[in-house]
DNA sequence: TTGATGGGCCTTTTT
DNA sequence: GGCCCATCAA
C-alpha cells in the first residue's frame, strides 16, 4: 500500500461525503448528534468517553458500518478490540446487522488475547516458540509454579505458588519480562522473584507453551524487536477501535500505541468511571493521559442516558462525585419520574436472602404497582462470588428458579479439563502438564513413587514423560499392576496419536474412544456422588462441542481462549452475578446486596491499594447502580457469616455517599416500631449474645442515620408472601422416610413434611427445607439415564 | 497406593 | 463453612 493510496482513499472520503450527506445511511438513523460526532470524526485519534447506559456500542457498530459504507477500509484492515468474547461477539453480530452483511469477513475483531494468538502463532519463533504452542491456562500455571518452587527448593507452605503466580502476571501485565522487572522489586518473593520467574519462562519455552499474559507479552517483545514486523500490522490495520479502554494495562497499552503509531485511526472508548480492574493491572491513567499519547485527539462525550429512571442515575452520580481525578461526565436523561433507589437495612443475610426472594417473586406478579417483571428481567449482583452462596440456598428452598453466571465455566471444570488433556496427549504426546495430569486418573496404580520413577528416567534422557514412561515399562522399573497399566496407556497414546495424524480421522469417535479406552467415563460411572451425573453430562456436551470443529487440533486451539460458555436457556430465571460480571449489561430490576463496610467497599482492596482501592470500590458501586432501569433496591445485613462465624456489620461507608433526596428507605418487616423482638434468637445462638450484637448494629451510626431517614413509609412483607400456592400433586408426593434424589444435594431421607415443603437429611448437604418439585423419588433417580 | 480424616487456610473481582 | 493438603491406616 503505497502513500497515494491512502491519499486518494481520503480524496475519496469527502465525495462520498456529500453523497451521503443528501441520503443519511440508516445506521446514522436515531443516533444523537454526540453518537452521530463518534462515528463520522473517522480521522485521526478519538477519544469517545461514553457514560453508563449512552449508547456507546452503538455508535461503536455504527462507526464501523460507516467506515466499511465509505469504503475507507476493508473488512479485514479493521481492528477492533475487546476485552471478552461475549463483547466481540455482541458486535460482530450488531455490525452484520447494520451491514446487512456478513461479518465473516472481519477476521480481526476479537479480544485482546485472541488476537494476539493469532499474531503469535505466526510469528512464533521469533520469542522462541513453534507455532503449535499450547495456552497453559490458570491450573496448568499453578503446577507448573510449583514444579520451578520446588526445583528451587523453597518451601512451598511460606511461599505459595499462587502468590508468585500473581506476581509473575502482575509483571507481565507491565510488559516485564524477567530482564525488565525492575531492581525494586527484587525483594519480591523472598527475594527469588525475578529469578523464579526466569526458571518458569525458561520452562516454557521448553514446554512450547505460554500463559496468558504471555500472549501479550509476546507479541509486544516482537512489535519491539522486529519493526519489520510490526510495520506489516501498522500498514494493514488502517483502522483501530477499542473497547473499554478504562481497563488496558500497560502491555496491552503498548500493543496499541506499537500498532496505531503510523496511521493514528484509532479510537477508544471508554468510561473512567467504570474502571474497576485495577486489580489485574488495568491503568486507569491511560485513558486519563489519551490526549497527551496521542496529539490532536478529539474528544467526544457521550452523555445522554438511555438506561436507568432519574433517580437511579442521579444517585448514581451523587456516589461517583466522591471520587477525584476523574475526566468528568455529566450523565443526564430525558426520563422523568421513576422509582427512587430503594435502601432497605436487613437482620442478617439470611433475611436478606429472604427478602430479596419474595420481593422478587411480588414484582414478578406485579404487585409493587409496579411491573411485572419477569425473572429475567431481574438480577442480583454481588461483590463477592461466595456471597451467592446464600441466594442459591434460599431460591432452591423457595423454588425460585435463578441463573448463576460466571460460576466455574464448562471449560474450567475438572472433567473437562481432564478430558482435554487427554485429547491433548494425543495430538501432541510430548505435553509433560497433560501427561502429569491424567496417568493417575482413573487410578491406575501409579501413584507418588511411580511417577517420580518417570520423571526422573525422562529427565536423564532429556525425553518427554511419555518417553520415559515407554522406557520405563521396557526396563522393568516399574513392574505389577502399575506397570502392567501403565504400559497400556502408553500403547492407547500411540495409537490415538496415529489416528490423528491420518487426514480427515473422525475426530468425534476418536474422542469418543479415548474417554471409553482410557476408562475415563466409567470412572465416573462408578461413581456415587451426586456430581457424577452432571459430569458425565458435560463431557457429553464436550463431544458435541467437537462438532463444529474440523478435527481435535482445531478444537483445542479455540478451546483456550473462549472460557465462556453461553448456555443460553429460554427458561425465565432471575440472575446472579458479580458485579464485574455485569458491566455492560443492563435490568430493569437490579437488587444490590451485602452494601457492608469490609464486604463492600472490600476490606482487602481497601488495604491492598488505600484510597485507590476505594475509588475502584465506588466505581464498582456505581457500576452496579448503572445497571439498572427502572428499579434498584440496595440493601445491607447487620449480621453475617464470615468464614462460618457469624460477624455484626456496619452499613457501608458507600451508603451515606448516595445523595438523600434520590433514595427511599424501606423498613425491613419485623423491625419497624416492633422492638427488636420479632426475629426470633437463632439456634446456638445465646439470648445474651443475641441482644449484645443488636444493640451494636442498631447503636450503630449507619443504623441510626438509616432510621431517620426511615420517614414514615414502611412495608411490610410482600402482601401475598404468605398465600403461598401449595401444589397438591407434590403434598402427596412424599412421606416421611422417603428416600429422595436432589439435583444439588444428591440422595436424602425425607424428615418431615409440610405443605409442599420438605425437611430432608441429605446423606452429604445435611439437613435442609425444599420445595418437593426440587427432588425426585431416589428409585427415580437411578433409572435416570445420564 | 488409596481412601478417610482432620488441620489450616481462606474469599475479591478474570482474559 | 468449605476446600485443599498432609497425614495415617488398610
Amino acid at each position: 500500500m503505497s502513500s497515494s493510496d491512502e491519499f486518494d482513499a481520503f480524496e475519496g472520503l469527502s465525495l462520498s461525503a456529500r453523497a451521503m450527506a443528501a441520503r443519511p445511511a440508516p445506521y446514522l438513523e436515531g443516533l444523537n448528534p454526540a453518537q452521530r460526532e463518534a462515528v463520522e470524526a473517522l480521522d485521526g485519534p478519538v477519544l469517545m468517553l461514553a457514560g453508563a447506559g449512552t449508547g456507546k456500542t452503538r455508535a461503536l457498530t455504527a462507526r464501523i458500518a460507516h467506515l466499511l459504507a465509505r469504503g475507507l477500509a476493508r473488512p479485514n484492515e479493521i481492528l477492533a478490540v475487546t476485552f471478552t468474547n461475549k463483547a466481540a461477539r455482541e458486535m460482530k453480530e450488531r455490525v452484520g446487522r447494520l451491514t446487512g452483511g456478513t461479518v465473516e469477513g472481519m477476521p480481526w475483531m476479537g479480544t485482546f488475547h485472541s488476537i494476539s494468538v493469532k499474531i503469535l502463532r505466526r510469528h512464533a519463533e521469533l520469542v522462541g516458540l513453534k507455532s503449535n504452542f499450547t495456552i497453559l491456562d490458570t491450573d496448568d500455571q499453578i503446577r507448573l509454579l510449583k514444579q520451578v518452587i520446588a526445583a528451587a527448593n523453597i518451601d512451598e507452605k511460606r511461599w505459595p505458588a499462587r502468590q508468585l503466580a500473581g506476581l509473575i502476571d502482575h509483571w507481565k501485565n507491565r510488559a516485564w519480562g524477567p530482564e525488565q522487572v525492575p531492581s525494586a522489586e527484587a525483594s519480591a518473593f523472598n527475594h527469588m522473584g525475578t529469578e523464579l520467574y526466569a526458571a518458569y519462562q525458561a520452562r516454557l519455552l521448553t514446554l512450547n507453551a505460554c500463559d496468558f499474559g504471555d500472549l501479550l507479552l509476546h507479541v509486544v517483545t516482537i512489535f519491539q524487536k522486529h519493526p519489520d514486523v510490526l510495520e506489516q500490522y501498522q500498514r494493514w490495520f488502517r483502522y483501530i477501535l477499542v473497547d473499554e479502554y478504562q481497563d488496558t494495562n500497560v502491555a496491552q497499552y503498548l500493543w496499541l500505541r506499537l500498532l496505531a503509531a503510523k496511521h493514528k485511526n484509532i479510537c477508544c472508548v471508554g468510561d473512567d468511571d467504570q474502571s474497576i480492574y485495577g486489580w489485574r493491572g488495568a491503568e486507569v491513567g491511560n485513558i486519563l493521559r489519551f490526549e497527551k499519547d496521542f496529539p490532536g485527539a478529539k474528544v467526544i462525550r457521550l452523555e445522554q442516558n438511555y438506561r436507568s429512571g432519574e433517580h437511579i442515575l442521579a444517585a448514581a452520580s451523587g456516589l461517583i462525585a466522591a471520587n477525584a481525578g476523574r475526566l468528568g461526565k455529566t450523565l443526564w436523561t430525558e426520563a422523568e419520574g421513576g422509582e427512587k433507589v430503594r435502601l432497605i437495612g436487613h437482620w442478617d443475610g439470611d433475611e436478606e436472602a429472604r427478602w430479596i426472594g419474595e420481593e422478587a417473586e411480588a414484582l414478578q406478579r406485579g404487585t409493587r404497582g409496579l411491573g411485572p417483571f419477569r425473572l429475567t428481567q431481574q438480577a442480583i449482583l454481588v461483590r463477592a462470588s461466595h456471597q451467592m452462596r446464600a441466594f442459591e440456598d434460599r431460591f432452591l428452598t423457595i423454588g425460585l428458579p435463578y441463573r448463576v453466571v460466571g460460576g466455574p465455566r464448562f471449560y474450567e471444570r475438572l472433567e473437562i479439563r481432564d478430558a482435554m488433556a487427554y485429547f491433548r496427549l494425543a495430538v501432541s504426546p510430548a505435553d509433560d502438564l497433560a501427561f502429569e495430569r491424567i496417568v493417575n486418573t482413573p487410578k491406575r496404580g501409579l501413584g507418588d513413587k511411580a511417577q517420580q520413577v518417570i520423571q526422573r528416567q525422562a529427565r536423564e534422557d532429556g525425553v518427554s514423560l511419555l518417553e520415559g514412561a515407554r522406557y520405563v515399562v521396557a526396563s522393568g522399573q516399574i513392574g505389577g499392576k502399575g506397570g502392567a497399566q501403565l504400559r497400556l496407556l502408553v500403547e492407547q497414546i500411540d495409537r490415538w496419536h496415529k489416528e490423528t495424524a491420518a487426514p480427515g480421522y473422525d475426530h468425534i469417535r476418536l474422542a469418543e474412544t479415548i474417554l471409553d479406552e482410557s476408562g475415563y467415563t466409567e470412572m465416573w460411572q462408578n461413581d456415587k456422588t451426586p456430581e457424577a451425573p452432571g459430569r458425565l453430562e458435560n463431557l457429553k456436551e464436550l463431544v458435541k462441542a467437537l462438532e463444529s470443529f474440523e478435527n481435535l487440533q482445531g478444537f483445542l486451539e479455540h478451546v483456550s481462549l473462549i472460557m465462556d460458555n453461553d448456555s443460553e436457556d429460554a427458561e425465565d430465571k432471575i440472575t446472579i452475578m458479580t458485579l464485574h460480571a455485569a458491566k455492560g449489561l443492563e435490568f430493569p430490576v437490579v437488587f444490590l446486596p451485602g452494601w457492608e463496610d469490609g464486604l463492600f467497599p472490600s476490606q482487602r482492596s481497601m488495604d491492598e491499594s488505600g484510597l485507590r482501592g476505594l475509588e475502584e470500590e465506588r466505581r464498582l458501586a456505581y457500576v452496579g447502580i448503572t445497571r439498572a432501569e427502572e428499579l434498584c433496591t440496595i440493601s445491607f445485613a447487620g449480621n453475617r457469616r464470615v468464614y462460618g462465624q457469624w460477624q455484626s456489620q456496619l452499613p457501608s461507608r458507600f451508603i451515606d455517599e448516595l445523595p438523600a433526596s434520590h433514595v427511599e428507605v424501606l423498613t425491613p418487616p419485623g423491625l419497624y416500631g416492633g422492638g427488636f423482638g420479632a426475629a426470633a434468637p437463632r439456634a446456638g445462638e445465646s439470648a445474651m449474645e443475641d441482644r449484645a450484637t443488636r444493640a451494636d448494629v442498631y447503636n450503630s451510626p449507619g443504623w441510626k442515620r438509616m432510621q431517620d431517614r426511615a420517614g414514615h413509609r414502611s412495608i411490610s412483607q410482600p402482601r401475598d408472601s404468605r398465600n403461598q400456592i401449595i401444589d397438591l400433586e407434590a403434598v402427596s408426593a412424599f412421606t416421611e422416610g422417603d428416600r429422595v434424589f436432589h439435583k444439588k444435594f444428591g440422595y436424602g431421607t425425607v424428615e418431615a413434611t409440610e405443605g409442599d415443603k420438605l425437611e430432608i437429611a441429605f446423606d452429604k448437604a445435611g439437613v435442609k427445607h425444599v420445595v418437593s418439585s426440587f427432588v425426585v423419588a431416589a428409585e427415580t433417580a437411578d433409572d435416570v439415564p445420564f
